[in-house]
DNA sequence: AGGGCTATATTTAGCTT
DNA sequence: AAAGCTAAATATAGCCC
């Protein structure tokens, strides 16, 4: 298995793949209750991340756990065919070569991370989490409209053929249930917190994976950098 | 798709997917020449991890975008994305709560009609067809649901393979990859000379690029410590 | 805990629109 | 790019060892 040769296709099975491989993981997280962080850069060095609970929990757990030795159970009888062991070791050496700086190199990415986190908690508007789910909705949601305004059609053909019959709008003033709970508690313009369980418990993805009775900050899914291409 | 149920079986379908998961990912860098980063935690708390070039340049090119928060950035599409998304969130809102009230009022003309038709037999006409009316709207609602609960499982690829819809991140990210990594922890437990070839040739990925069981290559595998769980 | 096996289910490369 | 299609490749649940 190599490189693709064709860019075009390269570019679709890039995505397809990358679709497969999030959907993977994410099967992985609610079948087996598995933290997960995923992070893919695209070869246009586009960003591409899911965790769960999230990327950055999952990156710490990882960053404060490498300088944990792999005591006993080591399994290195996981590969499937070497071309050459020499290579390995003069890997192996250059890596022991390393082993300090990395570990001390984990140790402050950590800690940097946590004071730059801290630091622009107010900035970070959407979690990754929210984000999903939030692209999730809006498809669905583009949907319903569709749906909705055929049904309202439907209802009001209904209606003027049989003007005895009560009218039910479909969307009344605020017809507030007691499902939707939830002020937004700081002033970001794409509160994630629009989005609560207790509104989507019936819309719980098949996979279970994207709905957390906990709450939408429990997974990141899709790209964090910016820019169009 | 929800947590398994059986322990065992879970354990060994987690062990079984963590692989296949693992596989993907190497597949999907040597195939489109992504860098990926993949860090799993097993319900028993074991590392998995793996990367390319490596684990700790993945997540530090991530780390250093990620915080980023919308700075002045906000791009037009992205504003008009995330009133799009309020906007819909409004609406299934509307829709979640007018679903039950309409459930309530028919539930409430059904037993009306029930305490009522001996005596009201001249009104009976009426509050049939405008229960009728309602139960058609009780189930085109219901229908609704189901739909957007199909959709929101089908959208789920669509929000990972749409990247131009997350913009968080605006900062380049620096990066150096050498070839080296990972599972950085331990040289004393796998000195060089410990790999040999015939621990080796079953489990390299079908591709041998990525997986260097060792860890010390471009990919660490394998628990961080005992067994899985 | 893995490996092997098999019937089934999912994924995907390549096309077409 | 995006969506749907299909044949063919892969993944995997459940067993047994």
């Amino acid at each position: 298995m190599k490189k693709m040769s064709n860019e075009s296709n390269l570019q679709v099975t890039f995505s397809k793949r990358r679709s497969g491989l999030f959907k993977k993981a994410s099967e992985l997280c609610t079948l087996c209750g598995a933290d997960v962080a995923l992070v893919v850069f695209s070869p246009g060095d586009k960003v591409f991340s899911f965790g769960h609970p999230n990327v950055d929990a999952v990156i710490d757990r990882y960053l404060a756990r490498a300088p944990q030795p792999n005591t006993g159970t080591m399994h290195f009888i996981e590969a499937h065919r070497v071309a050459n062991v020499r290579d390995l070791n003069v890997q192996l050496t250059q890596i022991n070569g390393q082993l300090e700086s990395e570990r001390k190199r984990a140790d402050e990415l950590a800690r940097l991370k946590r004071a730059t986190q801290a630091q622009l908690w107010w900035a970070s508007p959407i979690d990754d989490m929210s984000r999903v789910q939030l692209d999730q909705y809006k498809v669905a949601l583009e949907e319903l409209k569709k749906h909705v305004a055929r049904l309202a059609d439907r209802a009001m053909l209904q209606s003027a053929a049989n003007p005895s019959h009560h009218h039910h709008h479909f969307f009344p003033g605020a017809s507030s249930s007691s499902n939707v709970v939830n002020q937004p508690h700081n002033p970001q313009m794409f509160p994630p917190q629009m989005i609560q369980p207790s509104m989507l418990q019936n819309y719980m993805f098949p996979d279970g994976t994207i709905m957390h009775p906990n709450g939408f900050n429990n997974m990141g899914f899709g790209p964090g950098n910016g820019g169009f291409f």
